[in-house]
DNA sequence: CACCATGTTCCTTG
DNA sequence: CCAAGGAACATGGT
């Protein structure tokens, strides 16, 4: 589920379930999902821990923690990868199959799952300091996005998603944001002028803002078996249309743009899909 | 069997 | 040292 705007809401979702929150007890199903910790190391740290903060940086959780005896302050890092989900369940109620963390609190449990087991829960944040500027907040300047641009020959659908560039964006609203900006995903990185890195700006938080309002006025199912609303992805079954339709290029292909009517076209990027509109994109 | 999938990191090549 | 490209990670859906 997981681009700057599921993370976000999210976020919003969990910070007043967890605050305040004691854990009790951790079980670490997936060695792989803590590391470069150790599954002993982290339960050593977060048994008896208490919740102090849910927070937000990229696509990262930042779960700020408070420890039992000694009251150290620090900060749990979450990343959901391709796959993953974070939420409370009834105590004690039947794990998901790729369960990979599971806190248990007082009253309820904190389940991490993740089918494919790309994201992280762990102590380590060096991650965190390579991400380029929040998009949504005043730290995301023209100048700046622009001077960065300049440095790359790479398309700028594939720069897109470089985190140091700008912390974030992922495939679907890299698509979305060139769409709204209207340039060519295969347009090189340097070869944008200032004006155009202010419309991709603008096009990005634009993306950005509407994704997270949307997406806060569903509410979240994390019921086994269930879409929890955010997974925007996956024409299948059941209606996730309110995400969907939000979505004007982004696995359209072959249908007709919204704007101007034209063929939405795919093409691979870094072995990554793009969509576009071949009109009303300038190359 | 084939290909596709919201992400990041590591390795190789130039 | 850097930029860029590709494979790897792991599982499931169509």
């Amino acid at each position: 589920m997981p681009e700057l705007p599921e993370v976000e809401v999210l976020v919003r979702h969990l910070r007043p379930l967890l605050r305040g929150k004691t854990i009790r007890a951790v079980q670490v199903r997936r060695a792989k999902v803590v590391s470069p910790n150790s599954p002993r190391d982290l339960t050593r740290m977060l048994t008896g821990a208490k919740f102090k903060s849910v927070r937000r940086r990229g696509k990262y959780l930042l779960f700020g923690l408070r420890s039992r005896p000694l009251r150290m302050e620090f900060i749990l890092l979450g990343h959901l990868g391709m796959t993953g989900r974070m939420y409370l369940a009834r105590k004690g109620g039947p794990l998901p199959k790729h369960a990979a963390v599971v806190l248990s609190l007082g009253r309820g449990d904190f389940i991490y799952e993740d089918t494919r087991y790309f994201g992280r829960l762990t102590l380590d944040l060096s991650a965190v300091e390579k991400l380029g500027p929040e998009p949504l907040t005043g730290a995301f300047q023209a100048a700046a996005f622009a001077r960065q641009l300049k440095k790359s020959r790479q398309p700028i659908k594939v720069k897109l998603l470089d985190q140091s560039l700008v912390a974030g964006v992922g495939n679907i609203y890299a698509s979305e944001a060139l769409f709204r900006a209207g340039i060519s995903p295969r347009r090189p990185a340097n070869r944008l002028t200032l004006r155009e890195a202010e419309k991709l700006r603008a096009g990005i938080r634009l993306v950005l803002a509407e994704a997270i309002r949307c997406g806060s006025t569903i509410p979240l199912n994390f019921a086994p078996g269930k879409t929890d609303g955010l997974f925007y992805f996956g024409r299948a079954a059941g209606g996730l249309d309110y995400y969907q339709e939000r979505l004007l290029v982004y696995d359209r292909a072959g249908q007709p743009c919204a704007r101007c009517g034209s063929v939405i076209r795919r093409l691979v990027q870094a072995s990554r899909s793009t969509f576009f509109c071949p009109r009303c994109q300038k190359t």
